[in-house]
RNA sequence: GCCCCGAUAGCUCAACAGGAUAGAGCAUCUGCCUUCUAAGCAGAGGGUUGCAGGUUCGAGUCCUGCUCGGGGUACCA
């Protein structure tokens, strides 16, 4: 690999800064090069000589000037490096350079903007986590979605990562599953039987209840408590959310089961080592454990004295545990925004243990409101007011399902109106970048049926001068900055910005530019940059889980 | 009461660590298909970035107070 065009331009000009900060003994300053909003501030800017102003007691406009004028010569990756007011300074990278970029682009293909940051190290995506009580619903869709694209990026740079369901199918949810479940079946046999309130309402019970009926006949219609109802349940509701999930390109590598931590003993082996550590005490009968000592919220239960058992945060302690012995490198948990209480006393249980913690990365993201034509859907399993994530992808498909949640930074509350979605199913967004792919997946077939060789690495590059070509190029070339980002971040949304982007500035090229029509050599050459664009957005979609099409 | 997240164009959202003229899509209006896919392009209108202060060369972004929405604050998960 061609170690100095894996560079970011943006880090080649921030070593040139600091090199002549250097030169004039001016240390510990965080220079920052940024992407200019406006194309005439050049492609990359800087604000250090406002930065440095104050410190050096000068203006900012001097100070740029000094270091402007200390670049004795220009590196070949710029043609311009100007001064504009208030203090900025300005850097223009040279067609030459755009030109590399492309080559990279084109050499690399698919691993184009890759890094080893990750390598040999595994990373655990814990996300979805629901509880197999009903078919997953909208909101369930935003979290499965977000994590599957958080694991692809790691993936991107390197990360060994493993897709985790955690799970409990012991509590009090699924004692009501079950129960509900009886009703329908007693229901099926004849019986004039009530289903209480606060039972699971869903029409996905009728079906359970059906299947039992069908196993066991009316042999269980006096056996409320036997365990087929709810096992029968779970079997069936979780491999609708497995279906599901598939259907929206999701796949889990394991689902772990909160019984098992109870089954190994692991449960009690962390209350016996609080104990031990002096982290635990009781209070009315209840073990408190000190969560505000280790950077918790303050004291909370972990067992309870008004029924024998643990709260959430015990097996939730012990499960992160697990994930800590598992060896990962990095340690991902993905919750909805419900959960912004509890993890802090989690990682405080760990470390009372004497973990470390540094390596958990808890991302929150916030809730979908589900809208109907402008009045909100208050959604709830129980009472079965939701709308399902299957039904979701019936109606939208896989990939405006993925691009919806995707769209948007995790922290901002989602307004998901079905009305609206369903209209605008047309002119959704994600086609806008599919179209730009197939269009150039066309231009390439054509290509062939002129007998062009579309593998040809011959094209001379030079004859790519025009402002739309260039743009193109310096875009090509931001991929692999957002590539950072989005791993820096763990925000996928910054990725659909840029596909945006990318996409647009292919279609402005498109009408202004003919590939194929031009003259031989130039068709080469646009046929390389065209190709270039498809490779970056195909690895784009595919991060984001979204098929790139070659046809439309 | 206290804590977390949010409020940006009519609607849904961007704006990476405070930067230069706050951007897209949808919706509205005007043009562009004998030429590689018009699911496209060009253009117009649309904004006191919730309100009031503050910090500074510079604030959508940071601080304080307030309003509104969501979530938490459980011996629910």
């Amino acid at each position: 690999m061609n170690k100095k065009r894996s560079f970011l331009d943006m880090e080649k000009i921030r070593n040139l800064l600091y090199e002549i900060l250097k030169s004039k003994s001016i240390d510990s300053v965080d220079i920052r090069v940024e992407r200019p909003k406006n194309p005439e501030h050049g492609n990359f800017s800087t604000n250090l000589p406002l930065l440095l102003s104050k410190r050096l007691k000068k203006g900012p406009l001097e100070i740029a000037r000094e270091i402007v004028s200390s670049i004795d010569i220009l590196p070949p990756f710029l043609s311009k490096v100007e001064v504009q007011p208030p203090g900025f300074i300005n850097f223009f990278l040279s067609p030459r350079e755009l030109r590399n970029i492309l080559k990279e682009a084109l050499e690399k293909g698919e691993d184009f903007g890759k890094t080893n940051i990750g390598k040999s190290k595994k990373a655990l995506v814990e996300f979805v986590s629901a509880n197999p009580t009903g078919p997953l619903t909208v909101g369930h869709g935003r979290q499965a979605v977000l994590g599957d694209s958080i694991a692809r990026i790691l993936e991107f740079h390197g990360y060994n990562v493993e897709r985790e369901y955690y799970y409990n199918d012991a509590g009090r949810q699924m004692r009501i599953l079950g129960y509900s479940t009886y009703v329908r079946y007693r229901q099926i046999l004849g019986y004039n039987e009530l289903m209480p309130e606060d039972y699971y309402q869903g029409e996905y019970i009728f079906d359970v209840a059906k299947k039992i009926f069908e196993e066991y006949g009316d042999s269980l219609k006096d056996d409320k408590e036997n365990p087929v109802f709810v096992e029968m349940a779970e079997r069936m509701v979780f491999s609708e959310i497995r279906n599901t999930l598939k259907r929206l390109g999701v796949e889990f590598d394991s689902f772990y089961n909160e019984k098992d931590l109870y089954e190994k003993g692991s449960v009690n082996s962390v209350i016996e080592r609080l104990k031990e550590k002096g982290a635990l005490y009781e209070k009315d009968g209840a073990l408190w454990f000190k969560a505000g000592d280790y950077g918790g919220t303050g004291d909370k239960v972990l067992w309870k004295s008004v029924v024998d058992e643990a709260t959430y945060r015990l097996p939730d302690i012990a499960y992160h545990e697990t994930k800590i012995k598992r060896g990962y490198d990095l340690i991902i948990d993905i919750f909805g925004a419900d959960h912004h209480a509890t993890y802090p006393d989690v990682l405080a249980g760990l470390r009372a243990l004497g973990y470390d913690t540094d390596n958990i990365v808890v991302l929150l993201h916030q809730f979908v409101t589900l809208v109907e034509g402008g009045r909100k859907i208050k959604m709830s399993t129980r009472k079965a007011t939701y709308v399902t994530l299957s039904e979701l992808i019936d109606e939208l498909g896989k990939d405006v399902v993925r691009y919806f949640f995707l769209m948007r930074n995790m922290n901002s509350h989602l307004n998901f109106d079905l009305k609206l979605a369903r209209t605008e199913g047309e002119e959704n967004p994600v086609y806008y970048l599919q179209y730009a792919h197939a269009r150039i997946a066309s231009i390439l077939r054509n290509a062939v049926l002129r007998g062009m060789d579309t593998e040809d690495c011959t094209a001379n590059l030079d004859l790519l001068n025009e402002r739309e070509s260039l743009k193109l190029m310096d875009i090509i070339g931001e991929f692999k900055e957002i590539m950072q980002l989005c791993l820096k971040s763990y925000e996928p949304h910054h990725l659909t910005t840029y596909l945006q982007k990318l996409a647009t500035e292919f279609h402005k090229f498109y009408t202004v530019h003919r590939v194929l029509g031009a003259e031989i050599e130039l068709s080469k050459a646009r046929l390389q940059l065209v190709k270039a664009v498809k490779n970056v957005l195909k690895s784009g979609l595919g991060i984001l889980g979204i098929t790139a099409p070659e046809q439309m």
